[in-house]
DNA sequence: TCGAACCCTCACATCGATGTGAGGGTCAAG
DNA sequence: CTTGACCCTCACATCGATGTGAGGGTTCGA
């Protein structure tokens, strides 16, 4: 598929679908005239790159934490650095932080929630 | 407390309390000459708002659920229009949604990070 | 009284993610 | 051959969060 598809099958800005092969998130193939190509595979990438994106991770992170994921079961350790393999562990301890204020705060609004609607059925005060 | 000393205990630049209070995240008495004071819990709240900010979300949806929260367990409703009760619905949901892509991310750097330390310790291929 | 260490406001700069558009090719259908 | 719908690169603009510093007050101890 080229651009636009993955575009609409995406949800995503076909700006942002250049940005993020730029920044090396994703690679494309090129027809002879230069227009990109991308496999199906693309489409979940893409949504993988979304998701940690409005999570709060930048490019920078999610470039080095993609090949460790969705990759057949098969991990190859291609150039596990040590200053990598530190980044990586303390990225996953600032997600797992993440994670934790998230859940927090979700939790909280979702009571919040919960009440005002107990409170519209049952007006009683 | 004055800026200085919560700008120590929450590890938050001068520059960001006030740009917060700004945002209408915290409020802060004055001092007769202007200067800024605050107490204990607003420790907390600073510490609450880098989790939210961190994690992705913007001043004007924090400034939204932050009085949902933290408040004694008496939830009072001062204004919850049914506009603001949608966009904390929806809002709560891009949470869960954004806690989903976290952790299943987090959880394939860990495995990722797990597998190297075992080859590491029976280095056999 | 002076200097250090606070505090204030204001304003411009930076950075990453994203929007927008100019200027220009490619290609299929009419 | 032309038109419309694609695609390309490049570059400037915007937006939110943050950095930085100028210019200036307050407080306090030497």
């Amino acid at each position: 598929m080229r651009i636009g598809e993955l575009s609409e099958r995406t949800g995503t800005p076909r700006r942002l679908l250049r940005y993020y092969e730029e920044q090396g998130l994703i690679v494309a193939d090129r027809l002879p005239n230069g227009y990109r190509v991308y496999d199906g595979s693309n489409v979940d990438r893409v949504l993988q790159i979304r998701g940690l994106l409005d999570a709060g991770l930048p490019t920078r992170i999610i470039k080095q934490i993609l090949p460790c994921l969705n990759k057949p079961r098969i991990i190859h350790f291609p150039d596990a650095t040590p200053e990598m393999l530190a980044t990586l562990e303390g990225e996953r301890d600032r997600m797992t932080e993440r994670i934790r204020c998230l859940t927090r705060n979700r939790d909280a609004v979702a009571e919040y929630l919960d009440a005002v609607r107990e409170k519209r059925s049952a007006p009683s005060s």
